[in-house]
DNA sequence: CCCTTTACTTTACAGTGTAAGGTCAATTGC
DNA sequence: GCAATTGACCTTACACTGTAAAGTAAAGGG
């Protein structure tokens, strides 16, 4: 593997924009700078051609690594759920489950734009399997059985989806006070007044609450004690009675 | 290529392309359309001349009622809000808003290629407005406070977007097992034995158990009777003290 | 009758994803 | 040591996109 890939002094040239000095392509460092051109200048205007220059390379060149510019898109959304990473304290289930909602919430505050990417491709990629195994052990590990383990998986992943996606969408409005100027004041009374609670002051409070309410449920229907709402689990008493865990 | 579109006698041109004779385009007309093609070709494929064309006109008509394709794509955004009707009955408000999120989510399984137009946007035009302004009404006359009543939109809200877009992705995939080809069974043991329970068959189930478990969080909330799972909200009384109702 | 407005068309342009084939250094086979 | 192959990138080309700018026909108003 020559570091210096293509001799300099011939008129082929050497990669001089932002990246070192001659060594060839990678998917993953493609995938990196897509998803840094997308945090940067939003999925719309992300295209093959800029990203092919913002890694000193003409575009046709990341088709010989991806196949389609739809695969790249793929490939960042993987990146994407590989950046949440699980908590290693699985004493507590229903505590590991919120650390792993507010991690992947995160990552979507961190990449308001790539995000869409996650919420709403199917997770039957590589890593995102990965994630999914590694979530379902953990349930399953804790005593629950595999179909209920899915169905939590199912009612956490869509909360957490729509969470980040709400997350997004007010933090992204460029502070319209939502009181749209006064418009609604006399036509929509209701919204005039829950404006302030609707914007970005409080959607983070409002995702931890019924975050919380979700996984008391959950707790319900595992049998365990509900923990209290609001904080950490204060161990309860007994609490309903297993159905089915 | 004029087809023949350009005065046939005298009159203003008939077009005869997937509309009645000569009356001008609408907003409304257009949105229709518009939405037609997505549902039929998928939202990538979508585009303002195949639009034009289904319209009987050039592309550039549209631009005379929506100043770009994204207002037109908002619009049809508004469009599918519109079509969830709330639910009269709101002598319960959590049978209500049970009703309310199974019909959002109904929308989202009609318009599988275009509800990701309503689940990325901010719920700040016309409609989406006015939608927000009869559930927050409907709370506030259950004698829910303004704020909570804001949290309780976002929790369902953020919930019955998440399990739309998991319905949609689940859906709308070509039926691979999700047992990708036996690769999982080793590498993957808990996925391999989760994926039917994770696959189209269930997701319904799923939704309609997690919805209840939200639903009973937030009737917690309520000071009231938290209702039985699973099923219909079985009308209990009073209940519980409220806490900040 | 002219003037403006409405509704649409024409033309044009910069930008898109990507198919097809080219180029040249490095590696391999003999 | 040299030919053949391969890997990694480039060049060209094409069909298609959103949309700015300007044109055109008809309807309505003064």
């Amino acid at each position: 593997m020559p570091t210096l890939r293509r001799k300099v002094t011939s008129m082929r040239t050497a990669r001089t924009t932002a990246r070192g000095q001659g060594e060839p392509l990678t998917p993953a460092a493609i995938v990196d700078a897509a998803l840094r051109l997308i945090d940067g200048g939003g999925l719309a205007t992300f295209s093959t051609r800029k990203l092919g220059q913002a890694l000193g390379v003409e575009a046709m060149a990341l088709y010989h690594h991806f196949p389609s510019r739809t695969a790249l898109l793929d490939a960042v959304a993987e990146r994407l759920i590989t950046e949440v990473e699980l908590p290693a304290d699985v004493s507590d289930v229903i505590a590991w489950l919120r650390d792993v909602a507010r991690r992947y919430v995160a990552v979507a505050r961190r990449h308001p734009e790539a995000f869409v990417l996650l919420a709403t491709r199917r997770f039957n990629t590589e890593a995102a399997l990965r994630f999914v195994e590694r979530v379902i052990a953990v349930l399953a590990g804790a005593g629950v059985r595999i179909d209920v383990a899915a169905d939590i998986f199912r009612g956490v992943g869509a909360f957490a989806n729509g969470a980040a996606l709400a997350d997004i969408a007010v933090r992204g409005a460029r502070e319209e006070a939502l009181v749209e100027r006064g418009v609604d004041a006399g036509r929509l009374p209701y919204v005039a007044r829950a404006g302030q609670w609707l914007g970005p002051a409080h959607v983070e409070r409002q995702f931890e609450r019924n975050l919380d309410m979700l996984l008391a449920g959950v707790a319900w229907r595992l049998g365990q004690p509900a923990p209290a709402f609001g904080g950490r689990s204060k161990g309860a008493k007994k609490g309903g009675k297993s159905r089915e865990a």
